[in-house]
DNA sequence: CGGCTCATTGATGTAGCTCAAGCCTGGTGG
DNA sequence: CCACCAGGCTTGAGCTACATCAATGAGCCG
């Protein structure tokens, strides 16, 4: 069955403004007296894509008060499943991963979120899933209470949310699909033209061209997204590989020649 | 692979007020001049736990002079894959199933919507799912500019959909847990349990005693749901007969006598 | 250098798929 | 009334895609 997923219980940062090795990851705002936009927010793609975006200079700023900027290290767990949260956050860099385990370990990815997603789970004080940095992250916590006055104030910032909780639902049901009918050879092409598209710096070439990235997931975790094992995983990347659909740099780094041949392989 | 969807084609429910066998599905409101909630909503589901809970008796009685209650056989496409879609829909009773196909025909279902639940895709004019009443069904359409306006004028109907979508966000990933990483027996097990809670009219035994139901899908449609073969499905309800955690009447109607006893097959 | 973790590759096992036959139920028509 | 048929379901026999088990390699750090 599945690998059992290794969890470095870490909930300090949650709390603190340390996290365990000592650095300090918080950094509380000064009063940040400007007409316009926060400095701490002049930034941050969740202004701009995320759900801050249907806040006036205004409203940000009084957000901003009670937002801190936080670093968890690659492997941390931000929430776990069925635990009680007091805190929701913006995605501001980095990949949070979301995953379900079963009492026997066997474990379920069932979702990625990457700047400037939105992170926790409104209208409900636990958790359903795991949430755990998938690389190194940064995040723009702030309290629930917060956000929940902020929607009263700015009603656009509900309709913001209902619009990435309905993208993370289409997303969702995309991978109901892979994950019940597709083959191994197309899940994992599945997985590398999801994120591809979704990485990929020089994203105009969003449905053409090449690529190249890191993979933000241990071949380990991919298996674990896609329902399969880090074998079959590691046997259909070299397949890839060996049909040049793809060029390897070590084992994290990716090239995708061209995407469109790539997605051919998906079985959509 | 899957088995082919066999979509009766019958978009005529959307456009006109009568099937296409001749009856009569529509009807057109009459004004209603009463002080308080509109005849046809008032034994409506939707009112209570549904979007229209968010609603005054005064903007039920504005909505319901833009709603027609229409009926859509078993069988029936209510919305295709990637079809422009007008309108929306409350469940008023039945079953619909949500599906996705590829383009050699192989189907995974993502979900099922039992009344009072609300059916459509917000903030895009396509859909991303075919929608198809697995039993009879029972449905309350309005256009789409009917919501847009009405969730303006009201935010808490704003809310109420984000409830409701955050609420099948956390079915579509239980069940992506179910797809990846339970074995057949687990995947029929879970789903006879999740019916036996759904439906179950006694639904006082949520989570306890005993339940009787008639499956709203047939083999093949669960086989669909739970990505494996029909063949499959039918093995794995035959074990679980012999094991006496289930009772067949005939082909359709179940009785689970010990719904923990079930449960505990489920895996989780 | 030894001891990690992560990844690859090979050999073998098996859960679930495929193919095929037969059954049961309800509807239709002679 | 029965004969027939069609659609849905069950059951069996073999096959295969993927899992499991096991060994080895490749980078990384103390």
């Amino acid at each position: 069955m599945a690998a059992y997923g290794q969890i470095l219980a870490a909930r300090a940062w949650m709390a603190a403004g340390t996290d365990e090795s000592g650095k300090i990851v918080s950094d509380q705002r000064e009063d940040i007296h400007t007409t316009g936009v926060p400095v701490v927010c002049q930034q941050c793609e969740a202004r701009h894509k995320g759900i801050c975006g249907a806040l006036t200079p205004d409203e940000l700023t009084r957000l901003s008060k009670h937002t801190s900027k936080r670093h968890a290290a690659h492997g941390m767990e931000l929430v776990g499943e069925s635990e009680e949260t007091e805190s929701y956050a913006n995605v501001m860099g980095g990949v949070v991963k979301l995953s379900k385990m079963m009492p026997d370990g066997r474990q379920q990815i069932v979702g990625l979120q990457f700047a400037p997603d939105f992170l926790g789970r409104p209208f409900q004080s636990t958790s359903n899933v795991t949430a755990e940095a998938a690389t190194d992250v940064h995040l723009c916590v702030f309290p629930k209470s917060t956000l929940d006055s902020m929607m009263k104030e700015a009603p656009s910032m509900e309709n913001r949310l209902l619009q990435q909780t309905l993208k993370e639902l289409d997303d969702a049901r995309e991978w109901m699909l892979t994950l019940g009918r597709k083959t191994a050879a197309e899940k994992v092409a599945s997985f590398l033209f999801m994120i591809a598209v979704q990485i990929d710096p020089t994203h105009d070439a969003e449905r053409e061209g090449s690529a190249t990235f890191d993979l933000p997931l241990t071949r380990g975790e991919i298996a674990d997204f896609l329902g399969i094992t880090i074998e079959t995983v590691s046997r259909q990347m070299t397949k890839l590989r060996k049909t040049g659909l793809i060029v390897l740099e070590g084992t994290r780094r990716v090239s995708v020649p061209d995407i469109q041949a790539l997605r051919d392989e998906t079985g959509v």
